[in-house]
DNA sequence: CAAGGCTTAATTGTCGACAATATAGTCATT
DNA sequence: AATGACTATATTGTCGACAATTAAGCCTTG
């Protein structure tokens, strides 16, 4: 399971890397401010690696930016993570209806074979499934669009803010059986090249799970 | 008609919108370099200015950035506009789809103004709609949807890249009189709180946009 | 006592210089 | 003559210092 294959190269990448690492478990608490004096010492760089850092953040739009005033984390809300999935909706939507249209026999084969094996670690009742699993599934289908916008501003832009929301609200709810059957249908209908129904499917499957997650925040009461 | 309020404060910010002007007018060509050095002394400013305003660009994908080796604005191709397409379908279809939501009765009654606007112009024979008004209205459609995401990819990343497409490709097609008739039927049913409706018609909208420029894309052997 | 302006401290924005990296050109070698 | 290593140059990455702006605290004044 190969995941990103974003390589660090300049100190930059691993400053932002490590700061989205940080935001994004919480080590650096959503709301607070980042200031750039205290970041570079704290990770002992200079001010203009932090900045662009920063810069770099923003552009995932886990941090806000006002001018002459500085940077902080973006806040939690349960609004902001509804609003979250209905984009996440309408663009993995389209992820399927064009892996449907664009993805290759074997990369499909593939992507059946991701299948067989979470049905093996769910019957053994392992939590596996809802952690990279999940995530792996919803990423190999984004990749098969082979549409690069989309596959920039799901996988630079919002997975990590999901991600996010998942870890600090602790989200790691049931849906485990039925996700999966919903996934096994998504991918029936790419393997029979109907990009109408995998959209519909998987535009569905995210409505349900923004359901529970919303429930979810009820009961939480966020 | 007060598209942008973005408002430049810091040097940094008329640097990014400046250069952002050029690229999208083609005076900064499609595909060039784009050197700190030359750009710093060429707008009079330090490179730091510079390489924020690029780092900006780059998330609006305008220009990509490689490791020790600099950046170039992004090469238009047929493909990259189609790809832009199929995002803007799916995000502005979703925006149609809130907007029969969310959207005030006030805003919806102004949005029928506009378009009544649109019908005058439109009749005298006029091109203004092709340019701001189709604009103006897709624009308030997306700010209709009340979702702070789906405005800041659509209105921060995707259409500057549109409008360099538009404007370097010369794309101020026909389509005028059948396009309004589109947009009188989507606020129709944004008017009559149909959300699965509006969704459907600003996709096909979109949709017919798309295969007119790809045919035009043909003829222009691009 | 409240409101407004001033001063001060702290933070961000900007700059020029230095270090690290990549590219292009040259020279030597097979 | 072609290939490879090496050098030189130019460009990007990084740093510390200074300038500009903001926010806070204090003081003054109605």
């Amino acid at each position: 399971m190969t995941l990103l294959t974003e390589q660090p190269v300049t100190s930059a990448d691993k400053t932002f890397i490590q700061l989205r690492k940080d935001i994004v478990k919480g080590v650096i608490s959503a709301g607070s401010k980042l200031s750039e004096t205290e970041l570079s010492t704290k990770y002992a760089v200079s001010r203009a690696v932090i900045r662009e850092a920063i810069n770099r953040l923003e552009s995932c739009h886990l941090v806000e930016r006002k001018a002459n005033v500085g940077a902080r984390v973006v806040a939690l809300t349960g609004e902001g993570l509804m609003e979250l999935y209905q984009v996440r909706e309408s663009l993995e939507g389209m992820a399927a209806r064009l892996a449907a249209m664009n993805m290759s026999d074997e990369e499909i084969a593939d992507l059946n074979d991701l299948l067989n094996t979470h049905f093996q670690t769910v019957k053994t009742g392992e939590t596996y499934y809802q952690e990279a699993g999940d995530v792996d599934f919803h990423y190999r289908i984004i990749l098969g669009s082979k549409n690069s916008h989309l596959i920039s501003i799901l996988v630079d832009g919002i997975y990590h803010l999901i991600r996010m929301y998942r870890v600090q609200l602790g989200m790691a709810g049931p849906r485990v059986t039925r996700a999966f059957d919903e996934h096994k249908h998504i991918v029936q209908a790419i393997s029979n090249r109907d990009p109408e129904l995998a959209e519909i499917l998987m535009r569905r499957h995210i409505q349900y799970t923004k359901n529970s997650l919303e429930t979810k925040l009820v009961t939480d009461s966020l």
